[in-house]
DNA sequence: ATATATAGTTAGCTTAGCTAATGAAATCAA
DNA sequence: TTGATTTCATTAGCTAAGCTAACTATATAT
């Protein structure tokens, strides 16, 4: 008789996977509860977010990384602007297109929420052996560089 | 001079919380772009999963594991009744109450896209080093151990 | 028996998603 | 250098997803 890993090939990856997938959707529901204090719904959070993190970014790039359509961030970008939590500016080099970057409002507003998830996932770990909170150190690493695609070309966009 | 830990304590735990949290973010945002072959929209089908792996469960509980008001999910199960993937029975402990649970279909439809997005992790994670991979087996366990509430008594809902 | 509380839906609003169409600038062709 | 085509973003107009308030019906408590 085979080998289990002959018979089904990408078995133990798959239950991997599984468990990993499944153990960081369960992690982001209860994280999510401690958003309501923002004042901001969940596309508009994540929207700001990625402006913090990633901008200045045009329009059609935060789209894409929200994977939404234009028309959608258009007029989320249009409610955080009347906030006063983002701003316009023209892009330099292609005057059809804008740049978008968090007002000082926008970021304090984001590290404020992002410090309550933290607090909240930090005092669940206070609770966990030194031992795993290495293991899960060494975790966050790995699952970090499969996600940058430096090395491997992506093939699907 | 005291110990870092004393001048600002709990913060391994909150570097490490940050880790987690940023990691798991990152995952989750990219599983999420295979959803789109499902057919349905991201609401509907977290609702569904819960229904799915929760069932057969009470409006009102569906409600509150995904965060939302009663009138919200009334017209999501509605929605995916119409689509033949979720019936109602009637609660045999209070009439006034209802038991959702999903069809063949709704299981079908789930199981499909879990396998999707577990597949497209697992494409990633085989690249990694067994070592590695045996690290992030360990964190997934730990981590959902902590979510489980058992032994410490939740105080916020 | 009456009052109160709970489960769910309906009504009506705002926000978030989409496609199609538009305006304006960039790029390509000839 | 014009003219055609592509690209960036918005507008228009629709459906779905969120909310609160109000309602129906059943359960529970007085």
């Amino acid at each position: 008789m085979k080998s289990r890993a002959a018979n089904d090939p990408g078995k133990a990856e798959r239950e991997l996977a599984d468990r990993i997938h499944s153990a960081a959707i369960h992690l982001l529901r209860r994280l999510r509860a401690v958003d309501r204090a923002s004042g901001l719904s969940a596309p508009r959070l994540s929207a700001l977010s990625v402006i913090v993190f990633a901008g200045p970014i045009r329009v059609g790039d935060l789209a894409e990384a929200e994977q939404v359509r234009p028309p959608t961030i258009s007029r989320m970008v249009n409610a955080l602007e009347d906030e006063g939590l983002v701003t316009r500016i023209l892009d330099p080099q292609d005057s059809r297109a804008q740049l978008l970057q968090a007002t000082a409002k926008g970021r304090r507003l984001l590290q404020a929420g992002k410090e309550r998830r933290v607090a909240q996932l930090a005092g669940e770990l206070v609770e966990l052996p030194q031992r795993e909170r290495r293991v899960l150190l060494r975790a966050a690493g790995i699952l970090e560089s499969i996600s940058l695609p430096q090395g491997h070309p992506r093939r699907q966009g």
